[in-house]
DNA sequence: TTCTCAAATCAAATATTTTTGATATGAGGT
DNA sequence: ACCTCATATCAAAAATATTTGATTTGAGAA
């Protein structure tokens, strides 16, 4: 029944990781290309490129070839998405079951 | 100015981990007992406890110790403060700056 | 075509996370 | 006091994630 937990997984990985989450606040603040992140971040080509794809991957981060570069952008989809996802994943169920114990099978500890 | 990201990652730990993705989906459905979570996940003891650890400090579950057991559940208060961190780490500022790239100092590629 | 450069990919090294099994802690019962 | 049992903690092993440096790919310019 119940989906895909790598899938979700995947969505907030983008969130859980301080690198990724300065290139977001770096975002936030408007499209950028991969080389002023580089710098920001003082970071490898190969790291950013590694931790971009993990962003684009959660689809959070949305992407635009310009020629020669690439410019990175916060998907709105994505977050809204993600925003959804989040809540969902927290929220109790309508139908809760009662509160037992492995040990407790017909009598509850109270 | 801007804050320890390593605080806001920590939040998001909850939900980029499958075993703790499906610890939640139990717990929405109520109030449940290690043991429980242990039987239900195939899980070991000692396992288990680093996972509900994480998931403690990220804010999202709370416990409650009853005689020998402890009971955990979602934690609605933490799960609002994710919901608007998440909303926050998404949402782009009112003051954008214009894309520019490394080399674009000050002639943009368009 | 060739050259240049930005980004992706690969493999190896490093760092971090997760699991496992053993032991310690702490509360309840005797 | 003890014993029992649920959980936390520790250290080592195993599994993943991240970084680094080298190479490859692919687009634009000459």
């Amino acid at each position: 029944m119940s989906v895909s937990y790598e899938v979700h997984a995947k969505v907030f990985k983008a969130f859980c990781d301080e690198k990724r989450l300065r290139i977001l606040e770096l975002l936030r603040d408007g499209e950028k290309c991969a080389c002023i992140l580089i710098e920001s971040l003082e970071i490898g080509q190969s790291a950013l490129s590694y931790h971009m794809k993990i962003l684009s991957d959660s689809g959070i981060v949305e992407s635009r070839p310009e020629g020669k570069w690439i410019y990175y952008s916060i998907s709105e989809r994505g977050s809204i998405f993600a925003q959804n996802l989040l809540k969902e994943l927290t929220t109790p169920n309508p139908v809760q079951s009662p509160p037992t114990c492995c040990l407790d099978i017909d009598s509850h500890p109270e």
